[in-house]
DNA sequence: ATTATGACCCGAT
DNA sequence: AATCGGGCCATAA
């Protein structure tokens, strides 16, 4: 495959630990375009291999869910994030908490 | 090549 | 604090 900017964002929300998450903005950062956090959503809705990818580990700049493409999309998203160690405050989570800051 | 779309984000109201 | 509008970027059609 051609190296792309789709398979560096995987690779990087590939290596989100569990307990931890990140946020579209960052991994667009980290993928090496700062900018392109809007084009990581459609990305991540295209996700190839759930299995592999722990797109669930992704969450807003304000650590607010989004989006989910599958299960039953939020609610499932939410059951896996709380299953991992994640504590919700609301329909949010605290990013000062488990915001992944390095990699 | 052009247009439309979306799991975003930020500043202004 | 809540809502709105505009801008951004990679993909799909």
């Amino acid at each position: 495959m051609k190296r792309s900017f789709t398979e560096l964002v995987y690779k990087v929300v590939k290596s989100i630990p569990a307990g931890k998450v990140s946020t579209y903005k960052s991994v667009a950062k980290y993928a090496g375009a700062p900018g392109a956090y809007r084009a990581v959503g459609t990305v991540m809705r295209k996700n190839p291999d759930i299995k592999n990818i722990p797109c669930h580990r992704v969450v807003g700049s304000d650590g607010r869910m989004h989006g989910y493409a599958f299960g039953e999309g939020l609610s499932t998203k939410i059951r896996k994030l709380k299953n991992e160690g994640i504590v919700f405050e609301g329909d949010k989570i605290s990013l000062q908490r488990f915001e992944l800051k390095e990699m």
